[in-house]
RNA sequence: UGGGCCGUCGCCAAGCGGUAAGGCACGGGGUUUUGAUCUCCGCAUACCCAGGUUCGAAUCCUGGCGGCCCAGCCA
């Protein structure tokens, strides 16, 4: 995966970095963040992020921290906290410290007290939708608010009964006095704290108060000395905020903010609020179902953490609008499962075959590698008698051109056995091809036919001792590349984004998968045994199908 | 239409004034007991457009055009 030489590509993050470290701009440290804000599951774009943060730190003998960015008591838990913990861990990555934002309550408080005492912020009184009025619009500039010029000492009072929890919601707010004719809206006094009554799942009840993102982010990222603070471009416009309010503190450092573009993913979407929506109203069974775009729901499907890492490398890091494809995607996981998923077979659709001339009841144990041409993984033995399952695809009553699988009165190889001829095919009333009666050629057993050339190869299982399976194939969410650019993201839901296959077999090599073991079906798709699946009915997952370019 | 950012192959993406890397996708040949893999070959006289500077421009300048983001007491 990745280059061969582990060398990450040149992008223009990793070229400032490399910059900053030639002219020694942080005594050869770097420190960069990850700062998630608890309030769903990570997904794929984040794991973008992720790598770029934690890949820049190890790159340079840095350190990356874990920061819940968890301001916002609202939307936010402890089990959110946990589950990207451990997707983090789980695409392999360790941080050098957690820490949370609400760590830092006590010193951004303080903080707010110094900009206060600087008469760069005021007690405002103006309710949340007539700020939004003075806040004028794109082209019309501000206004300011008849609080602003609130002296001091009377700012310095009001904050501390705010935090004092003397003030319902909404009755006072602290705001930063900067430009209310500001073009850049973000500096027209942007809001600093709010009230809010809510129980924070780290603190508790001790604050009614709590600061917002951009009061937030860039004190947290100063007190922990991150050198680069890296993060998605619509935030670009609020770099003004953020350098000026470290400007007029004196907080241990001034990080460097760097935007990039955030990933889009074809036919998904990726915001957290939309996917929230999908888990809440059942479109997907959680956070996890394997549709999602989330580190999980990845997971779940049978993808791998080398394989996000290398989708997240090909991708590139740049400050262009992207929208990158299911077939990138797709082509890092097939790269790695190739390599390394052992292969088995599996029938998904079954059709019976019963070889006439095999005697009634002989089992031999063929032996079958676990893959084409990595010896080292070894082999396994798979049994092979009378009466086996064929997939109903392997076989055309009316074959079309360049057909090289079973046709009546036609040979075909089955994968690691035999070569069978169709000599019978039975249908029913409606026609139906429901059994076909064959015959084996005894020589061909790991030996090329005399005297003519079978191109065919298929898969098959013994039906006595192939195992029950249900496979469950995905396709995408959504029937739109971009189901946001849509009137509403759930029109374009696709319906057929699951479909269970409750009668396939499997090998019985698989008796005792374990979930989240992968394997390639040879000839089919690589599947993924989910955490659903038990020892009487086994569950998994197609992860992605194989190439076909039939 | 105020401000910010972006525009190199169908989709990503290197390139940083010296004459267009790479990946995905696609097309074709070879190998193959997976129509997989592997392998070989092909795939931008051209970098949004128009001018300009220069011996030389995707790279610099000017002017257009197109796209994205911003008016939460969300992050």
């Amino acid at each position: 995966m990745s280059t061969p030489e582990n060398q990450p590509s040149a992008n223009f993050i990793r070229q400032i970095v490399s910059n900053d470290l030639a002219i020694n701009k942080h005594n050869g440290k770097i420190a960069t963040r990850f700062p998630p804000e608890p309030n769903g599951f990570l997904h794929i774009g984040h794991a973008k992020s992720i790598c770029l943060n934690f890949g820049i730190a190890q790159e340079n003998q840095g350190t990356c921290n874990l920061r819940f960015d968890d301001t916002n008591p609202e939307k936010e838990s402890i089990e959110f906290m946990q589950s990207i913990e451990k997707d983090v861990q789980w695409l392999g990555f360790q941080w050098t410290a957690e820490y949370h934002s609400s760590d830092y309550f006590d010193p951004l408080y303080d903080y707010a007290v110094q900009l206060i005492n600087q008469n760069l912020a005021y007690v405002d009184s103006l309710s949340a939708e007539e700020i939004r009025a003075y806040r004028g619009s794109l082209t019309e500039e501000g206004k300011e608010s008849p609080d602003r010029n609130r002296p001091i000492a009377k700012s310095l009072d009001l904050f501390k009964r705010m935090r004092e929890g003397e003030f319902e919601d909404g009755k006072y707010v602290l705001r930063a006095k900067i430009d209310m004719a500001s073009p850049n809206i973000n500096m027209r006094d942007p809001t600093l704290y709010r009230i809010r009554r809510t129980h924070h799942h780290r603190t508790g009840g001790d604050w009614c108060l709590y600061p917002m993102y951009d009061y937030t982010h860039c004190i947290s990222d100063a007190i922990e000395g991150i050198t680069h603070s890296l993060c998605t471009l619509e935030f670009e416009d609020h770099r003004p905020l953020y350098d000026w309010i470290l400007d007029k503190l004196q907080t241990p450092c001034h990080p460097q903010q760097i935007e990039f573009a955030r990933l889009q993913l074809e036919y998904t979407v990726m915001s957290k609020r939309k996917l929230a929506q999908l888990v809440i109203e059942n479109h997907v069974k959680g956070w996890d179902d394997p549709r999602m775009p989330t580190i999980a729901g990845l997971r779940r499907r049978g993808f791998t953490p080398d394989s996000i890492r290398d989708f997240c490398e090909r991708i590139g890091i740049t400050k262009k609008d992207a929208w990158i494809k299911m077939a990138a995607l797709e082509s890092c996981i097939r790269d790695d499962l190739n390599e390394n998923a052992p292969r088995a077979m599996a029938v998904l659709k079954p059709l019976r075959v019963v070889i006439e001339n095999y005697p009634d009841e002989q089992v031999e144990l063929l032996t079958a590698k676990n893959h084409p041409q990595k010896e080292e993984m070894g082999t396994r033995e798979i049994p092979f008698s009378k009466i086996i399952l064929i997939e109903q695809e392997d076989f055309s009553l009316v074959p079309p051109p360049k057909f090289k699988r079973l046709i009546e009165g036609g040979e075909v190889r089955l994968r690691g056995a035999y070569v069978i001829k169709c000599e019978k095919v039975i249908t029913d009333t409606a026609g139906n091809v429901i059994e076909l009666r064959c015959s084996y050629d005894k020589v061909t057993l790991g030996k090329k036919p005399e005297g003519r050339k079978v191109k065919g190869v298929i898969h098959w299982v013994s039906e006595q001792h192939s195992i029950p399976a249900e496979l469950r194939l995905y396709a995408p969410l959504f029937t739109e590349a971009n189901p946001e650019a849509q009137s509403h993201f759930l029109e374009t839901l696709n319906p057929n984004s699951l479909e269970i296959l409750s009668d396939s077999r499997v090998e019985a090599s698989l008796a005792n998968a374990k979930p989240e073991t992968r394997y390639q079906f040879e000839r089919c798709a690589y599947f993924c045994v989910d955490s659903d699946s038990r020892a009487e009915k086994l569950v998994l997952n197609r992860t992605v199908s194989l190439r076909d370019s039939k």
